[in-house]
DNA sequence: CCCGCTGTGATTTTT
DNA sequence: TCACAGCGGG
């Protein structure tokens, strides 16, 4: 065998080793799906099935590379790259951009992002709303999305604020050749349910489907894999479903359980496997989780066991504040690392919210420990990045008016906020593009001959790169670099700056985007198209340098948490209104928070710290907190209860000093 | 046209 | 506390 079945347990042999008919994996935190999951694509190669019919759907890009990298460990690299593994959204991307001519779309459609999103939606409110109307741009969005993600692409009818936004959202992005994420998902189901040529070609292309993380699908994903799962000749579909109910977290953005609890109903007759031994944790960590977690309703049983016995309590510290309990977990962390040689990367801080990361961070860095922060704000909110990808994009397509706005006159270069608006009410008018209406002589005929200068002028630099740019050999990264220093961008970005340190971070992050574009020019043969994509979608860039060398402590939210594990988690803030969230008591989904907490919980391998505060600052203020109900609910025999302060005053006993003193000194022999 | 200031309002999680 | 938007001045 060209891989070793026999490393794997029983219950993961089967899963592995049932290949034909659907498949329903549930497979707890910690059991090794991501190791059935390549094991069961390299069993079916094995087996005969070609590489590039088999198809692995992943939530996150990280995921999907992930498990890339380790199949081509076990089976001949070649073979392994011809195997599709990516994210939903990716996946849409490559059927769109070969497909979306049939919906109207032209096939070098921009991706909107979150940012894009939001400003025209801004636009669309200041433009339709009445004097006194009020709508919050954010729950607008939000709403918009959820609608998509049931699969309405338009409002039923247009009789308040938010139900024209929404149409005007949908008409504007349709003529501006643009697409948002909910889309991509949207358009590919309505692709495939409305061109049965489209929908063959994919059906065979693909035979043998998995898809990853099932729980955290929404309707319009269950309904796009059920399309491409669907055997034309009736026979049963070859889909291996994993996921685990418990970690159920993303509910607020449209992730449906039932997908999974009723996996059933949507494809009859599966073989079920469950996997439920742990090799992650401690029983005593193990355990803890399995407390809070078995008091949810709605779950598929099972109960997870882990061979690692014993091991060190659970422990649950009350902070006076939030300022002690950062403190308290940069020094305990500080501690540990110089006691028992632990490496920084073995530990990870938890936490609800991103907000939450800052005091954290402050105390890492006064005990000068190296760390990392995952998610937090982008780098691709950053204005630089954004202008420079705007540039790319304008290239591509000059039609897509939100990347034009943004460019058109950054630099400044003549083309004022009054010709603007005027061209677009053109647009509007002529129901063309801005670029369209720009080039238009019956509009530019109104205008002062400056004007009419300064747009000729940015339409031939546009033209120009634009044409040098789709050169069937052309580096995108040589001409985008061109094309800034020829509109002066790197001057401009300085004078924009406070500090000449902020223009040289500002330049550096430009720089570093344009390598990125030479790399992904040498990776593949997608262009600057695809690079936009892969910006677009994949946002979460590595830095190299740190990726190699250690990369320090983890700091994270919980959400992003899953599916990583750390020897030493620290969890902060359990309080009422953080864990459960404030809002998702409000909107009734606790049940939702104490999974999160349960996938908190079990991405510890050794130890785990639970803290929180009587008090915290909020708003500026200090507010009294109380403890999450959650902490009633854990198995006491597996916890130990730690007051900071007492904790703080009790005094050393000469025993514990020894081993504290023993310790020091081994770790000292070592090194 | 650009910059800085002031006041206001907001904090969940993200492909 | 902080971030951002809108306004007023240079």
């Amino acid at each position: 065998m060209a891989f070793r079945l026999f490393d794997l347990n029983d219950p993961q042999r089967t899963a592995v080793t049932t290949t034909e008919g659907p498949l329903l994996i549930l497979a707890g935190a910690g059991t090794g799906k991501t190791r059935v999951i390549t094991a069961r694509a390299a069993y079916l190669i094995h087996n005969g099935t070609p590489p590039e019919a088999i198809l692995a759907v992943t939530f996150t890009n990280k995921a999907a590379k992930e498990m890339r990298e380790r199949l081509a460990t076990m089976i001949e690299p070649l073979r392994a790259k011809k195997v599709t593994m990516s994210t939903f959204h990716a996946l849409c991307v490559r059927i769109l951009r070969s497909d979306a001519e049939r919906l109207g779309y032209k096939n070098n459609f921009a991706i909107y992002d979150e940012g894009d999103q939001m400003g025209l939606i801004k636009k669309l409110i200041t433009r339709l709303s009445a004097r006194d109307e009020k709508l919050d741009p954010n729950l607008a969005k939000n709403l918009i999305s959820k609608a998509k993600n049931d699969g309405h692409s338009a409002p039923a009818e247009e009789k308040n604020l938010i139900s024209a936004v929404f149409a005007g959202y949908q008409r504007e992005l349709k003529t501006l050749n643009a697409m948002d994420f909910d889309d991509l998902l949207l358009q590919t189901v309505k692709l495939l349910s409305e061109h049965p040529e489209a929908l063959e070609k994919w059906r065979k292309r693909f035979t043998h489907l998995m898809i990853d993380e099932f729980q955290d699908t929404n309707r319009l994903q269950l309904e796009l894999i059920a399309f491409l799962a669907r055997r034309h000749d009736g026979s049963r579909p070859n889909i291996c479903v994993v996921g685990d109910d418990d970690q159920s977290i993303y509910g607020w953005r449209g992730a449906e359980v039932s997908n999974i609890l009723e996996f059933e109903h949507h494809f009859p007759n599966p073989v079920v496997v469950k996997l439920e031994q742990n090799y992650r944790s401690t029983t005593a960590i193990l355990n803890t989780a399995n407390s809070i977690i078995k008091h949810n309703p709605r779950r598929r049983p099972k109960s997870l066991w882990s061979d690692k016995e014993g091991g060190e309590k659970v422990r649950i510290v009350q902070m006076p504040d939030d300022r002690q309990e950062a403190q308290w977990v940069a020094e305990d962390i500080h501690q540990r690392h110089v006691v028992s040689c632990e490496p920084w990367e073995s530990f990870a801080v938890l936490f609800r919210m991103n907000a939450q990361s800052r005091l954290i961070e402050e105390n890492l860095r006064r005990m000068q420990v190296p760390y990392r922060l995952i998610g937090g704000r982008s780098f691709f909110d950053r204005r630089e990045i954004r202008d420079v990808l705007a540039y790319a994009s304008t290239l591509v397509n000059p039609h897509d008016d939100v990347c034009l706005l943004r460019i058109i006159n950054s630099p400044a270069r003549g083309i004022g906020e009054k010709v603007v608006e005027r061209a677009l009410e053109h647009s509007i008018h002529q129901k063309t593009s801005l670029f369209t209406a720009l080039s238009d002589p019956s509009f530019t005929d109104q205008l002062t001959d400056r004007s009419r200068r300064a747009i000729g002028d940015f339409f031939s630099l546009i033209d120009r790169y634009e044409t040098s740019v789709s050169q069937p050999f052309s580096n995108p990264a040589t001409e985008l670099t061109a094309l800034l220093n020829e509109i002066d961008f790197f001057p401009d970005l300085h004078r924009g700056c406070k500090t000449p340190e902020e223009g040289l971070s500002r330049e550096t992050n430009v720089r570093d985007i344009l390598a990125d574009l030479d790399r992904f020019r040498q990776r593949s043969s997608e262009g600057l198209r695809g690079f936009l994509d892969e910006m677009a979608l994949d946002r979460d860039r590595e830095q190299d340098e740190e990726k190699e060398q250690g990369s320090g402590v983890t700091l994270i939210t919980l959400h992003a948490a899953k599916g990583l594990e750390f020897p030493h988690v620290y969890l902060v803030g359990l309080e009422e209104g953080i864990i459960p969230h404030e809002r998702s008591r409000m909107e009734g989904n606790v049940d939702e928070e104490r999974r999160l907490l349960y996938v908190g919980i079990t991405r510890a391998m050794k130890t785990l710290n639970i803290t929180w505060c009587r008090g915290r600052m909020k708003w500026g203020s200090a507010a009294p907190c109380n403890p999450s109900t959650f902490i009633k609910d854990f198995a006491p025999e597996n916890i130990e209860h730690v007051d900071l302060f007492k904790l703080q005053n009790t005094p050393v006993t000469e025993q514990a000093a020894k081993a504290s003193f023993a310790d020091m000194f081994s770790a000292i022999e070592k090194l």
